[in-house]
DNA sequence: ACCGCTACTGATAACGTTGTCAATCGCTCT
DNA sequence: AGAGCGATTGACAACGTTATCAGTAGCGGT
C-alpha cells in the first residue's frame, strides 16, 4: 500500500496534474495550491516512483557508469564523488560491469540503453576512449561525460587534467633536482593516458636539451608487477638512471621493490615519481612523490552529464582540471 | 522509436501476452510459438524495458547498495564481484551514497525504497549492523544481504568470515613465532569487526596463558593516521611489544611509519600484522602479514539477495567464508 | 454426442506518472 | 463592451509490461 500522487491530490483537494506540477516545480501553480500540496506530501510521506516517472519515455533519472575490471584507487574515490552529485540532483547511479573484450563492439552499451534507458553515461578510462561506445551513445542520443579522454576530445563532456603538462612538469621537477638520466615507464597502449604521459616526459627532456634515450623508456601495464619488472630492467643497466618517473603509483611502487632487491636506496640511489596520488602513495615508505589527480573535482563530470540531460543540449564541452605535483620522500637530488 | 513487445508480437503473428510469456520462460507456450517469438526478438534486437517491467509493482530488477563514505580497498573489489553477479542474474546494481549520520534513522533507506523500489539491498559494514536500517527493510519487506554483520546474525542473508577465529588464529601465529608481548589496535566502535577482532586477540592470549595487558590494547579508527598514533604510543612504552596486530591493513601501515620514526625496524624490532589483505598489503615494504578477506566469495551475497527476491522467501541464512592467513615479510620471531 | 480436463492463446485492465489539450477565470487593450 | 491574453486548473491518453480472466482447441472417458 504505497502512497501515490493520487493520495496526495485527494488530501490536498486538487487534481493529480497540479500535484505533479508542484513536484516538478513548474510555473502556473498558485501559491495556495503549492502550499496545500506540500502539506499533503509531508503528511503522507509521499515519494515519487522512479519507474512511473521513467516509463512515459521522457527521463529515467538513471546515470550509468560502466566500471573497468580493475578499479584503481582514484576511480573508487571518483565514484564516491559522482554518486553524491547524482543524488544531489535527484539521479541514481547504476554501475555496470564492463568486460573489456565484448565492450569493444558497443553492443553491451546498446543493450543497457535499450533496457535501462539511462539518461546519461559516465565513461571512465579506458572506456572513455572506446569509439564504438561513443558511436553507440551518439546514435542513441544519450549524453555522456568522459573522464580523462585522449582521443576525439570534441565528443561529449570531457573532464580531464592536462596529462601532458602534468607529466612534463613532473619530469621538469626531476630535472630541476639535478637528474639527467631519467627513466620512464609507460602504461598499456589502450589507455590514452599512457601516450600523453610519455609525451610530457619527452617534452620536458627536449625543452632542457637533454637527449632522449630510448633505453630509458620502458613499457608497463599500470600494475605493480610490471613496474617491478621494468624497474629491474632500467636499474640493471650499466649507466642506470638516477630517477624514474612511472606512469602511475602502482608501477612506481613496483620500481621501489625492484630497487630494494637490487640493493639501491630510494631516494639515495634512485629517485622515484608516480602518478595519481592514490592512497598507497602516502602509505608507502618512503612516501611517493606523485601527481595528484583532482578526484573531487572530477566528480563534476557527473554534473556535466546531468546538465546535458536537463538542457537537452549535446554540445561537447571540456573542463580541464588543475593537477598538483606532490613532493614526498621518494625524490631527492642525485648523489 | 524503440522496439517494444508489440513489434515483436506483430512480427511473430502472436499476441503480446504470448511474447511476454516466452520472455519470462513460462509454461503453456507451444514450441512453435516460442520459436517464432525468438526469431522476431533476434531480428528486431528487442530488449525489455526495465521501467515498464517494474511499474506494475512486481519487480524492479534493481539491487541497491549504499556505500560508506570511505571505501576500503576490499569493498571496491567486492563491488566488482557483486555487480557481475547481478548482471548475470539480470539485475542492475544501484549505488547510493550513505551518510553515516542521517542513515542512523533509516529514513534515507525508506526514501530509496519508496522512490526506487529496489528488489533487494546489499549492506556493507558498518551499515550491515545498523538496526534502524534493518528495521526499515524488514517493515518494507525488502530482502537484504549483510556483509560481515556483527549483531543479530539471525536477520537477513549474512555473509561473513569468522572474524573472531581469524583474529585468534593470527594472534596465535604471532605467539607461535615466540612473541609474548603483542599489541593490538582496534577499529571504530560502530564497526562490528572491531569488537570481534579484539575478542579473537584476547582469546588467543588466554588460550596460551599469556596475561592480557590493557596497556597493549589501543583504539584506532581503521585509518592510517590512527595506526600511526596508536603505534607510536605502544612502541614508546618502556616494555614495548615485540609484535603488533592492527585491526586492518591501513592501521598496520600507520604503525610501520611510527616504527620507522622511532628507529625501530620491521620485523627486526617489531613484527606487524594487519587484516583485509588489500592491495597495499603486498605493495608495502616490508610486505604485510595479514588476514585475507575472501573478496570474491563475498560476492555470493549478491546471489543470496537475488535468491531471496526470486523465491519470495525471507528466511535468514548465513554463509561463513574461509579466511586465510597470509604471511609476508612484516613478521618474524622476536629478537 | 457430451462433459471435463489440460494446453494454449489473447483481450483487457492495471501500474504511477507526465504530456497534451481544453476549460475557466480575471485582466488589459482597443 | 468585446477581443485577446496569461495564469491556473483538470480530464484524459499514453508509456511498455505483466496479471487476470476468458476463451478455444484437442482429447480421453462416459
Amino acid at each position: 500500500m504505497t502512497t501515490t500522487i493520487k493520495d496526495v491530490a485527494a488530501r490536498a483537494g486538487l487534481s493529480v496534474m497540479t500535484v505533479s506540477r508542484v513536484l516538478n516545480g513548474e510555473r502556473h501553480v498558485s501559491a495556495a495550491a503549492r502550499e496545500k500540496v506540500q502539506e499533503a506530501i509531508d503528511a503522507l510521506g509521499y515519494r515519487r516512483n522512479v519507474f512511473a516517472r521513467g516509463l512515459p519515455g521522457s527521463r529515467s533519472f538513471l546515470i550509468c557508469m560502466p566500471i573497468p575490471e580493475m578499479i584503481p584507487d582514484y576511480i573508487a574515490e571518483f565514484q564516491q564523488g559522482a554518486v553524491e552529485r547524482c543524488r544531489a540532483e535527484g539521479y541514481h547511479l547504476v554501475v555496470q560491469p564492463y568486460d573489456g573484450q565484448s565492450a569493444m563492439t558497443g553492443e553491451p552499451v546498446a543493450a543497457t540503453i535499450a533496457s535501462l534507458r539511462p539518461d546519461g553515461f559516465l565513461l571512465l578510462p579506458p572506456m572513455s576512449d572506446n569509439l564504438a561506445v561513443l558511436d553507440t551513445l551518439d546514435q542513441a542520443g544519450v549524453p555522456y561525460a568522459r573522464l580523462a579522454p585522449s582521443v576525439e576530445p570534441g565528443r561529449g563532456a570531457c573532464v580531464c587534467v592536462d596529462e601532458v603538462e602534468a607529466a612534463r612538469a613532473m619530469t621538469a621537477a626531476l630535472l630541476d633536482l639535478g637528474h639527467r638520466r631519467i627513466g620512464f615507464i609507460g602504461g598499456p597502449p589502450d589507455h590514452g593516458a599512457s601516450a600523453w604521459r610519455l609525451e610530457g616526459y619527452r617534452k620536458a627532456l627536449a625543452e632542457r636539451g637533454v637527449a632522449a634515450d630510448r633505453a630509458l623508456e620502458a613499457d608497463g601495464d599500470f600494475l605493480f608487477d610490471s613496474g617491478d619488472v621494468a624497474g629491474e630492467r632500467l636499474l640493471s643497466q650499466p649507466d642506470r638512471p638516477s630517477a624514474i618517473f612511472a606512469g602511475n603509483d602502482d608501477m612506481a611502487l613496483g620500481v621501489m621493490a625492484a630497487a630494494r632487491r637490487l640493493g639501491l636506496s630510494v631516494p639515495g640511489d634512485v629517485s622515484l615519481a608516480g602518478f595519481d596520488d592514490g592512497e598507497i602513495a602516502s602509505l608507502a615508505w618512503p612516501q611517493l612523490t606523485t601527481v595528484r589527480q583532482p578526484v573531487q573535482a572530477m566528480a563534476s563530470a557527473a554534473e556535466a552529464v546531468i546538465a546535458m540531460v536537463e538542457s537537452g543540449e549535446r554540445a561537447a564541452s571540456s573542463r580541464r582540471l588543475d593537477f598538483a605535483l606532490v613532493f614526498r620522500g621518494s625524490t631527492a637530488p642525485p648523489a
